[in-house]
DNA sequence: CGCGTGATTGAAACCCTTCAAGTTTAGTGG
DNA sequence: CCACTAAACTTGAAGGGTTTCAATCACGCG
């Protein structure tokens, strides 16, 4: 087994409650990778073959619209799962992008993985079950923001929910996730700083 | 039986394909309900205890924000499930109302029901966790919406999406879907006819 | 050092909201 | 079935939040 998949295999053996035995099996089944900063994991138009655990660093994944634009969909630091959920369950060309934010390395999971993973242990069943729970309640979330919140307000609930993201991800990036512009995110930060507000 | 769940019959028999004798154990624990236009099936603080299939009417989820206005996260016409599903798959109290757009016959779902299912049929779980990620599909989809594109588009994607609740839902309603205001939409529509712009 | 990327700032423009008034539509009771 | 009322939709004018475009500043890295 390979040393460098700590996290990936507490996340086995703790989360998803997989016993020695299965869990010696399905290791076999994970390939890990080095990605360097900036690379590219998934283009659009791609089947998304491989969900990316992330062992360490960071990741995005993003659509780019007509006029050129990005807009991030997700950041995912250690120990998240960034993919194309519906690309890769589906089998179908993927709109996003997915590259690396930093230095990452990742555990390659495919729906190999997945498939068999399930049909091995009814407790992972049961952790991929929670964890598509979990998606959908952020992804509520999210929406209800969009639709509700101004600038700052989305940007508050950003370093609330992301203390760690607001460090590590450019301010323009967060912006994008936010859906507003840098140059709006700026002074959103302006006024934050100015009525005294602190990050912690 | 209830001759009322004619399409939730047909949802559990060809869509879940249940097989005889597990629908008829399925089908006793489930509950019909009729609903009057403006009822509440459900409210903020209250944990979501049945997810709502809709045999046919409309049903929608929203929010309430500080302000007192309300942000539409889904509407359910014919053959759709409408539920907080974090509310009752985590047991935690909703943030949602769902109240009823039009007179609805609802089959009442309870977690117990979804439970037994799973167990009782492989073919069910399996369904359900292409509901899931149908469901996310759906949200990423919104979330990249509401991110890149202007009011007229979100409209008009909305239209393609769902001509028919384009004519059922009120247009205050659909604008508080778009994350716009009633009198935006209005002059969206305007534009629209203006540009020559036909609905099919 | 100098270059490039990211962050900031300013001014103008734009989209959308707000508020207010009017018009249309739909539902209810006489 | 009409009359009345409330709700929904439309329209206008003013205002606000955000974007756009452009220029400047800050910083890390070769």
């Amino acid at each position: 087994m390979n040393t460098y998949m700590q996290n990936f295999t507490k996340y086995l053996k703790t989360k998803a409650n997989i016993a020695e035995p299965d869990f010696q099996l399905l290791i076999k089944k994970v390939e890990f990778r080095n990605i360097e900063k900036g690379e590219i994991l998934l283009r659009p138009g791609e089947v998304c073959k491989h969900s990316f655990f992330v062992e360490n660093g960071l990741l995005r994944s993003y659509t780019v619209d007509d006029a050129g634009k990005e807009h991030i969909i997700q950041f995912g630091s250690e120990n998240w799962i960034v993919s194309d959920r519906s690309s890769a369950f589906f089998n179908e060309p993927s709109d996003l992008f997915i590259d690396a934010i930093e230095d990452t390395k990742v555990v390659l999971i495919s729906s190999d993985f997945l498939n068999e993973a399930s049909e091995i242990s009814a407790s992972f069943r049961n952790y991929n079950q929670i964890a598509l729970q979990n998606h959908i309640r952020h992804q509520q979330k999210r929406i209800n923001l969009l639709l509700s919140a101004s600038a700052e307000r989305r940007y508050m609930n950003f370093i609330k929910l992301y203390p760690d993201l607001t460090l590590r991800v450019p301010q323009w990036m967060i912006a994008s996730y936010l859906g507003i512009t840098p140059e709006s995110l700026s002074r959103v930060r302006k006024e934050l700083a100015h009525k005294n507000f602190k990050p912690n």
